[in-house]
DNA sequence: TTCTTTGTTGCAACTCTGTTGCATTAACTT
DNA sequence: AAGTTAATGCAACAGAGTTGCAACAAAGAA
């Protein structure tokens, strides 16, 4: 089976989410990691850290990849159903608390929810 | 003001929509249009009906826009705050039900929702 | 330490969804 | 019918993400 090395560049994509508290696209870790990293060695470790549990990912704002760090996770149990956020005026993206139970509908069985919510943040709040 | 003409193309987009029932992708509201209409065309078309809000949009798997008939909208209000499904079976993806009051979350202020659920449908639920 | 294995990176080319500019065509007005 | 303006086709482009392959580097074996 794959052996992940933790190489310098892997270490580095994980200062980059340490740093920002905030989900992450793939281009937003790119201008915070040297230029001479080339984007699809970023797209490469953002899927392992992926698969190893340390990161996890969800379609935010068009359409577009985010992946953030993963608190309650393993690499066996992933638990990633609770909400994300985006403030439309510091446009920030963030994991909202954790978990999210969605009620009972009629018709369907429901094993997965992508939750994404928009607003502003406590920072953004007009006084 | 843009005056909306009713074409021939912008009647076989409705048309498609009310034979589907389902949500759609451009690609493929594409297959079911005759081959010679563009593609550009079919996104204009698809932004058009959406400005008349006859049809709304949201993002759904893999980042990819999709389009379905809105129901309890006018021109002026629009109200799309209701969760969208996808069977992990037959992959369709259609509209579940009408508005989605979400719980009141500690520290931001919430303004547009989207959910994405994902499950199995009643055609496709294991007997 | 040196060799060998195997995982990692860079590069270029490519896929896919969606957009834009522009010339042409078709649809309403009068 | 003529003029106005919206709709369409085409080609080129933009941005996110992927793939194949050769070169490189990290671990372990000898």
């Amino acid at each position: 089976m794959a052996v992940v090395r933790k190489t310098k560049n892997l270490q580095l994509v994980l200062d980059a989410f340490s740093k920002s508290n905030h989900a992450l696209t793939a281009k937003a870790v790119m201008t915070m990691l040297p230029l001479t990293v080339n984007k699809t060695t970023v797209y490469r470790l953002l899927d392992r850290l992926q698969d190893g549990g340390e990161l996890h990912s969800f379609v935010g704002e068009q359409g577009v990849m985010h992946y953030a760090k993963c608190h309650a996770c393993t690499t066996e149990a992933h638990t990633h159903s609770h909400p994300h956020f985006q403030c439309l005026s510091c446009r920030e993206v963030s994991c909202l608390g954790e978990e999210f139970t969605f009620p009972e509908l009629a018709g369907v069985q429901i094993s997965e929810a992508q939750i994404f919510l928009k607003g502003h943040c406590q920072g953004c709040l007009p006084t």
